[in-house]
DNA sequence: CAGGTATCCTAC
DNA sequence: TAAGGTAGGATACCTG
């Protein structure tokens, strides 16, 4: 039965078919537009590598010995000519070598690599048919359904279809093997896939949590919830231990999910089942499958490799068919930034006003005993504790991101959540490459130091406070540098050659073929990015325009995924082992923006106005308003508010006059905020800004009010003085000041608002513990260390990467003596702080800032409020 | 106790 | 091995 539908890949694998003759099959877990999931074995594409003659470039006729040698060779099936391609070297003749499996590409690059110069031989299977069918994620695919189980559509089940032996034979026919455990299974040809619009897929999600004895490491209970397109089940799973595996296992094959989620399960969960299962399977491979089969692959003895979630070092985990996505990582990589990231912290500052999301209610540093005494309390925890990952994925629209992420770069959707940037950017620029004959080099790998390359330009800033200022910058900088001056790989003078039509940088003088000579790869892709991210935007509005909710929604998530991939060509062609980098490409784009920018500011500032800051991209300008003209906006009403209207009208028109002044062709410097003042201490990188266009906001960049290692009370201190600042109140900044560190040294202040919360790294070991010693020189001697180690010795969870949180309770000690905060986990009274330690701290942090207006650190230590100001 | 090193986090 | 970049501020610890 044929069947046709839109559909989305979520991953995909190959399998070698070793028949006569041999052949492989990819295979491509899918979603389909309507919901069902659905396995595409896909024929047709051979896997092959590209060669040329090393050396400068000779003419094909004279390969031909070397040429019959490969085709000798075991492994290769077919050579064909491939025309001229570009190289570092100048054009050269190549061949495409084709052979029997993937697993033997690399095989034959090492046998050849001496005579040849071996090209796109490091690409995975499955992308290589997504680059040579040029398909996206989004796919329209045609074929014949080998298998339709039960929660396929009535439609696709007939005789054949819904039979498991008749399917199972059909599939052997195509190269598959079993029944995999999706709702349908179909076979199609190359020519049978297309590429579709993006749309947003219902894919289903599996959360999950076990409860282990602290004991033991047994799995006492697990939760479950499958969410199928917005519409949730629960689960619970508890007896034995190998009961409550098979149960979660059976449920992941049955309900087929495409991603898999929790809260830390990178780190606990997985390595955790993959721990019980070696104790209760032992070396029998199908047992084991029964407990953690959880592959998108049948469950038999030939897949064993393919069953079991795996990972390299400490790396991410792979679930062939599946994505693993952890609700903690995605939290931890997001703009949430949360000062801490356990479950309950996260969940509380998601929804301050939903209280069952957060109570807390079992004390899980204690699960055995709590296990023994209150059963259904622990499992009703565990199942909280699966809904939440689901609702943080969902507001953070997680999966909404990555599938726009994919389909801007055309990948798997797996690609675009757990690949590098430098797939992505691989995905575009070898697509391009192979339609212009350009060859594909390997990546380089090995270790590669290099001296770096130098970065943005950061101006000086003067400590103290500037009235009207506005800020401009360049749109997407390194962007527009790279496509003006044509940057690529494959426009790069590579000799000493010059030519009046070069772009040449300007100091080290690196130079770049023009546009009319080559159009190079980059330039080419960053244009259309740009174009396409235009229509994205105008998109939207008219989808806001029309009331289209989804839409919008849609439209946004691909302009923003535009924008993130735009931005990650510059790091990945400035890093020193992508396969298209050149050290020369990286440094000279910087050494333009640097050039760009500076010459800007000399342009300002001989006019005679004042940059009061500039970073990379950005400039500060003082505005030519009227001295008097205040900073704070006035009540209507007040004599003086048109006098701050003015001041405000006059530092439009001249943030708009200088945006117009020094915009050009690809270099478009845009007018971003206007402020009534800006304040710094007069360090690079940290500063404020009451905004006052285009919205009245306070701006605050660098300073601990930012950093989620400060604490509550540094933070909220620290708003307050610059809110007071801002508004030329400096005196009752210090005044307020004083009264908090006053505070701190009189006990009166809540523990909680001291918490000090740092990432602390480690290995896992495979029996669960962590290893911190192999990632820092002298582990205990860092406070944030001892935190976790203290925290693991009490029995509460630590995964590495995690942000921990503590008390110094002495800092008199060498080094100090730091408790872990562990009031939000368990019931129990907070650590006694050191009040001379934080008193120091808000005294020196807040002193760097009063310092400005003459106050010290020593001035605010002291305690005694110095009423004798008025005497100046 | 000054200065150097290791480490984290941020701006762009 | 696998891998986007540099600039910059700040803190704790250790050494001499």
């Amino acid at each position: 039965m044929q069947w046709e539908e839109e559909m989305c890949i979520v991953s995909g694998n190959n399998r070698a078919v070793d028949g006569k003759p041999p052949k492989t099959v990819v295979e491509l877990w899918c979603r389909t537009r309507s919901g069902h999931s659905v396995t595409l074995l896909v024929d047709g594409l051979r896997p092959y590598l590209v060669v040329a003659e090393s050396g400068s470039p000779r003419p094909a006729s004279e390969s031909a010995a070397g040429l019959d040698y490969l085709r000798g060779m075991d492994e290769v099936v077919e050579i064909t000519s491939v025309g001229d391609k570009w190289t570092r070297l100048g054009e050269k003749p190549h061949w495409k070598i084709e052979v029997r499996q993937p697993y033997e590409i690399r095989r034959l690059r090492k046998r050849i690599q001496d005579a040849w110069v071996v090209t796109s031989a490091d690409i995975l299977f499955v992308q290589r048919l997504l680059l040579d069918c040029d398909l996206g994620p989004h796919i329209l695919a045609r074929g014949e359904v080998l298998w339709a189980g039960e929660r396929a559509p009535l439609e696709a089940r007939d005789e054949q279809t819904s039979d498991r032996a008749i399917a199972a034979g059909r599939i052997a026919d195509v190269g598959g093997v079993g029944i995999y455990p999706t709702d349908m299974v179909v076979s199609c040809t190359l020519d049978n896939l297309a590429k579709t619009e993006p749309f947003r897929t219902p894919f289903v999600t599996f959360s999950f949590d076990l409860e282990t004895s602290i004991q033991s490491n047994r799995i006492l209970c697990a939760a479950a919830v499958i969410d199928r397109g917005g519409e949730r089940s629960e689960h619970t799973f508890r007896g034995e231990e190998g009961d409550i595996m098979e149960g979660l296992t059976s449920l992941v094959r049955l309900e087929d999910p495409d991603i898999i989620t929790g809260y830390n399960i990178d780190n606990f969960d997985l390595p955790r089942m993959e721990e019980r299962t070696d104790v209760l399977a032992g070396r029998s491979k199908m047992e084991a499958a029964a407990l953690y089969g959880w592959g998108r692959v049948p469950m038999l003895q030939s897949e064993n490799k393919r069953l079991f979630p795996t990972r390299q070092q400490n790396r991410v985990w792979r679930i062939p068919g599946r994505i693993p996505l952890d609700a903690w990582w995605q939290v931890h990589t997001s703009t949430l930034r949360p000062q801490r990231e356990t479950l309950s912290y996260v969940s509380k500052l998601l929804w301050p006003e939903d209280e069952d999301k957060h109570k807390l209610d079992i004390d899980a540093s204690q699960m055995d005993r709590e296990w023994a005494e209150r059963p259904d309390e622990v499992l009703e925890y565990c199942v909280r504790d699966t809904v939440l990952p689901l609702d943080i994925l969902g507001r953070l629209q997680s999966v909404a991101r990555k599938e726009a992420l994919a389909s801007v770069s055309m990948t798997t959707v797996e690609t675009a959540s757990a690949g590098t940037t430098s797939q992505w950017i691989d995905s575009l620029v070898i697509r391009l490459a192979d339609r212009s004959n350009v060859a594909v080099p390997t990546t380089n790998s090995g270790p590669r130091r290099r001296d770096q390359i130098a970065g943005g330009y950061v101006h000086e800033v003067d400590a103290g406070i500037s009235p009207w200022v506005v800020v401009l910058d360049f749109k997407s900088m390194y962007p527009s540098i790279m496509i003006a001056n044509n940057i690529c790989p494959t426009t790069l003078v590579r000799d000493d050659s010059t030519d009046d039509s070069y772009n040449v940088s300007p100091t080290t003088h690196t130079s770049y073929r023009s546009k009319d000579e080559r159009i190079g790869l980059v330039p080419h892709l960053l244009e259309q990015l740009m174009q396409s991210r235009d229509k994205h935007k105008a998109a939207l509005t008219a989808a806001r325009d029309a009331g289209d909710e989804a839409e919008a929604f849609l439209q946004d998530q691909m302009q923003y995924a535009v924008k993130i991939l735009m931005n990650s060509f510059y790091g990945v062609f400035a890093s020193s082992f992508y396969r298209f980098t050149h050290p020369d490409i990286g440094a000279s784009i910087t050494e333009w923006a640097r050039h760009n920018i500076r010459d800007i500011i000399a342009q300002v500032e001989s006019d005679g106005h004042k940059v009061v800051y500039s970073d990379t991209d950005s400039i500060f300008v003082r505005a030519p308003v009227n001295k008097q003209a205040p900073i704070n906006r006035p009540d209507e009403g007040e004599e003086s508010f048109v006098d701050w209207e003015e001041a405000k009208r006059e530092t439009l028109q001249f943030g708009e006059r200088l945006a117009e002044r020094f915009t050009r062709e690809g270099a478009e410097l845009e007018f971003e905020t206007a402020l009534s003042a800006f304040f710094s201490h007069g360090a690079k990188k940290r500063y404020v800004g009451r905004v006052v266009w285009p919205r009245e906001e306070m701006l605050i960049r660098g300073y601990e009010v930012r950093r989620t290692d400060s604490f509550a009370l540094l933070t909220s201190t620290m708003t307050e003085m610059f809110e007071m600042i801002l508004s030329g109140e400096e005196w009752a900044a210090v005044e307020m000041t004083k009264a908090v560190i006053d505070d701190v040294k009189g006990r009166k202040v809540d523990a909680a608002d001291l918490v000090i919360s740092r990432s602390c790294k480690g290995t896992l070991r495979r029996n669960g513990t962590v290893d911190f010693s192999k990632i820092y020189d002298n582990p205990d001697g860092l406070p944030y260390v001892r935190a976790a180690k203290e925290r693991i010795r009490r029995g509460l969870p630590f995964t590495p990467g995690m942000k921990v949180g503590y008390i110094v309770i002495n800092a008199k000690s060498s080094p100090m003596t730091v408790e872990p905060w562990l009031v939000d986990e368990i019931d129990e009274d907070p650590p006694k702080y050191d009040p001379d330690y934080y008193a120091r701290r808000l005294a020196k942090s807040l002193g760097r800032i009063t310092e400005a207006f003459g106050w010290s650190e020593a001035e605010l230590l002291s305690g005694s409020r110095q009423q004798s100001i008025f005497d100046f």
